[in-house]
DNA sequence: GGATAACCAGTAGCGTGTCTACGCATGAAC
DNA sequence: GTTCATGCGTAGACACGCTACTGGTTATCC
């Protein structure tokens, strides 16, 4: 699975890896490959920019960390991020649902009437 | 809700909507109106050009029907659209297991550690 | 010493898909 | 004759993720 069906949720799954805590860029990268059981290796090319986004917005603030001379951007959940996941949690709760009503059998109608 | 947030599936949901049975455009908007008690509420612009795709792939054939004097273009599944739809519904209940690993709380792991 | 891989950050340009905002037509209601 | 619901359709804008690239450090293998 590519991001591309991801479209609109990234920014939500971003703030849910950075819930547990502070990472850098790649770490986040590897967060979502390792939770998601591989399905999810995002390129960089999406995943910065839309750190960039997400700090644009004030839901994470980064800062610079030297580590063995390596420079790293680690970023963190800010309070309106905290916020903004709750929102994107019950955005993706009613999506969930709504979509799942089409595409998810047995779930409230069909029955083919 | 907008289709923004639908992003690659909204052709499952139109696939979903004709596995009913033909129905012409207008009443597909319809029904998705009614069947997500006024969640979905997409525009024509989304869902005409949408429609179109889903015959160039094949997955839909249309004919046209006058009623009234009115040019309706009804459109029906074939059978390369119904194992489409099979297709769409597996790849959403992945897509909906992936995501939710990190926006359903309590689903597999969490428990702060 | 030189090549290759893993680590780490970032940008430019493209493609896809949905949205906004139109145009055009019929039939019914007022 | 104006307005509304029905019905189809397109053009252009826009957002977002992807591909492909640049640039640098540390470690490993030959």
């Amino acid at each position: 699975m590519n991001a591309q069906a991801l479209h609109g949720h990234l920014d939500a799954l971003l703030l849910a890896v950075l819930e547990r805590g502070a990472l850098h860029g790649y770490a986040i990268i590897e967060a979502l490959r390792v939770r998601s059981d591989g399905r999810l290796d995002l390129p960089t090319g999406t995943v910065y920019p839309a750190l960039r986004r997400l700090e644009r917005a004030g839901h994470v603030v980064s800062a610079w960390s030297t580590v063995n001379g390596r420079e790293r951007r680690t970023y963190e959940l800010t309070d309106a991020g905290r916020r903004a996941l709750a929102d994107q949690r019950s955005g993706w709760r009613e999506f969930r649902s709504t979509v799942g009503r089409f595409l998810d059998p047995g779930t409230t109608t069909v029955t083919a009437g």
